[in-house]
Order: C-alpha cells, then structure tokens, then sequence
DNA sequence: ACCTAATGATTGAGAGGTCAACTAAATCTG
DNA sequence: CAGATTTAGTTGACCTCTCAATCATTAGGT
C-alpha cells in the first residue's frame, strides 16, 4: 500500500511539476517506510483505544490535562498549554471548551493581559487524570518500551532526536509556536521529575 | 507535556482502579516518549502538509489511490482496498465517495458478488496520483531518509518490524482485518518493485 | 429448499481537527 | 496620544473519522 514507486511503473517520470527526476525509494527503503506507516499507526490505534477504553478520552486531550497538572497552580495560558500540546489555538480552543464541558477544566480571565485566559485544571479534572494515568502508562510500556530492546530504546530515542533537529527549525521558520516547545517539555520534565 | 508521571507528583499512586502501584516511566524513558511524540507527530504534520499544498490530498486519500494504481486493472474489492489501507470499511466508503465526486476512483459492481462493490482508478485518478508522487516521495526523503544514517534506518526499520510483531496479533485477535495485510502489502511490494 | 447466521458495503450522527474570519486588547510608531 | 499593527483567543464552516444501525446478499445447517 505504501509503494512509493513511480504510478507509471517505469522510469520516465509523469509530468512532474518540481523534480523532473525523482529519486524513488529502493527495496529497503520501501520495506522501512512500509513498517514505519504500518507500526506506529497500530501504535497509535492500540494506544488510543486503550486510553479510549479506560478514560474517554483521546489521547490528544489526556496531554492537555497531564500538562495543567504539572502547571504551577495548574494553570496555564491558552496559548502557552496550545505551544506545550503541539496544537493550535483554534485547536486547543474547542478542546477546553469540552473538558470544560466535561467539568474537568475552568476558564479564567488572566489578571494581566485582558485579552487573554487561564486554563485551570479542576480537581475533577485531576482526578480523572488520576485514574487515566496508571492504565495508559501501563498502555505505552506494554506496546512500545518492553517490546523493544535498551538498545532498541536508545537507538529510538536518537532516531526521534535526529528528527527533532530537522523538523523542529522547519516547524519554526514557519511561525510554527511548538519548535520552541520541546526543549521546554524536557527541561519541564527533568525539574519535576518525581521528586 | 507528555510526562506520565503521576499527577500527584509523588510516589503515593492515586485511586488506580486497575494497577496498584504503576511502573511510571523513568527520565530516560520519558524523554524517549516525549521526543518519539514530538518527532513523529511533527514529521506527519510536515509530511501531511507538504501533499495537501501539492497534490490537495490527505495522505490517507494518497494511499488508496497507490493501492489502486498497484492493483491488477488498477481495481480493488472494497474489502481488500479497505484492508489494505488499514482502514475500516466505513472510513473506506466515505473516502472513495469523497473520491468519486473528485471524479478521481469510479465504483462497479462486483460481477462474482452481488453485494460486493469494485473501486476502479479512473485516469484523471491516475493523472493525480502520479502529479502527487514525485513531491510525496522528496518529501519523505527530506523529513526522514535524508535526515537518518544507513544504520539509523535499519534500527528504525528494526524496530517497526519489532512493534509490528507484538501488534499485529493483537489487531488480529480482535479481528481487526488489518493484521493480515502487512505481509501481503510486504511482497506485493517485493514484487512490483520497479520492473 | 428454508431459515438463520455471517459477510460486503453503505449511511447518518456525532466528535475532533483545520482553516479563515473575526473581536478585543495590547503594542508599536510617528 | 492617534492610528496602524500585532497578539490572544474564539467562532463557524467544512472535512475526516468512528460508531452503531441498516440493507442486501451469500453461506450454513438441518
């Protein structure tokens, strides 16, 4: 399903509006991105249907409550927690507006900027986290992390790391809010790591 | 943000209704997660990106029309094509009508099933996908290939193979048809390689 | 053959995401 | 300080995906 090989089957490229010779992916190549589609999408599915399964919740909206919990007073400006989350304002804009639905967040005005607003986690918020927590940590390590050698986890660890490098500055260049963000997400971590 | 460890900041779990006492992710594993997220996620947007500004297509779209152009008559059951491209029937049909109206994949009735349906090519379908195919194809080089040693992307091969193998029987014992197609993608790829 | 199950495929409702337009407040500039 | 610009955030339209329900056809069992 992933082939990448030229449609035409041949060697003589369709009109092709930028490379007049694209360089096609080779038999390894092929097998590599194939494996790389087909895996982490199983992952995802199989991660998020868990996380379905035990929290009602996407996995996308477990991130914003995990990042309010870890929040100074669990609170965090809209557009702060749209950067930490890797989503957009809009984006994260309809997502609070469910869990605050939900009951889970709150809106505040922010004291200092009039135009902006605080997100703040609830303590129904929390405990939902609470109980989602332990089975989705439960989830990535039983998929991923004992599947996979230390040596497996290292060279993924580089692997994601190499492409942060090149993405992150692309990201960037276009405006993109999040390339600052993952520096921050790890150095967040590192401080509160349970201490 | 994508910090697993317990929100209560402690060792002390919270109501964990499944696990009593979670194995939280280490700092190592942590930053691992966080960049496997990040990176992943900002490949697919970068990669996403990239074919809807030159080809108008969601990569989901791209696939099924691959699948197609690969078949024999570049015509697939709707079953199979649904398999083959990993997704449900449902997403299928909405997909193929979405095409359809793009005047891109034609349906026919299955003449050995009555029930069955044939998603068919059509020329303007093939015309896109081979527009779209150089620019896809450079794009993937540039955000993943490119960026990783041989040996890189052998371990990451590796290791998606590895994911796969736990996987892929768990999508199967829950009868998703999926979990059988990986192979078969696997050689007809094998086979079809640029003869 | 007949009735029941299983299969192929579609449909509609609802959820989540993107994009572009919009409001309001803060900031820059002359 | 007036007026233009940038920034924070929301909104609505539209698209894709999921899920459950549905319909038609084929396959099984007796």
């Amino acid at each position: 399903m992933a082939r990448k090989s030229n449609p035409t089957n041949g060697s003589t490229a369709p009109a092709a509006p930028a490379a007049p010779e694209p360089r096609w992916l080779d038999d390894d190549e092929r097998a590599t991105w194939l494996a790389f589609v087909f895996g982490t999408r199983l992952f995802w599915d199989e991660v998020e249907r868990d996380l379905q399964r035990d929290a009602q919740l996407p996995f996308g909206y477990y991130e914003i409550l995990v990042m309010l919990s870890d929040a100074p007073g669990r609170t965090l400006r809209m557009s702060d927690l749209a950067d930490a989350t890797q989503s957009s304002r809009s984006r994260l804009s309809h997502a609070v507006a469910r869990l605050e639905r939900e009951g889970w967040v709150r809106r505040e005005n922010c004291p200092t900027d009039r135009r902006g607003a605080n997100a703040v986690l609830t303590d129904a918020g929390f405990a939902a986290l609470a109980a989602a927590a332990p089975s989705h940590v439960a989830s990535v390590r039983r998929h991923l992390f004992d599947q996979l050698s230390p040596a497996q986890v290292e060279q993924l660890h580089d692997i994601c790391e190499t492409l942060l490098g090149h993405l992150l500055p692309i990201a960037g260049a276009r405006g993109d809010q999040r390339a600052s963000q993952f520096e921050d997400a790890l150095a967040a971590s590192d401080q509160l790591s349970n201490t």
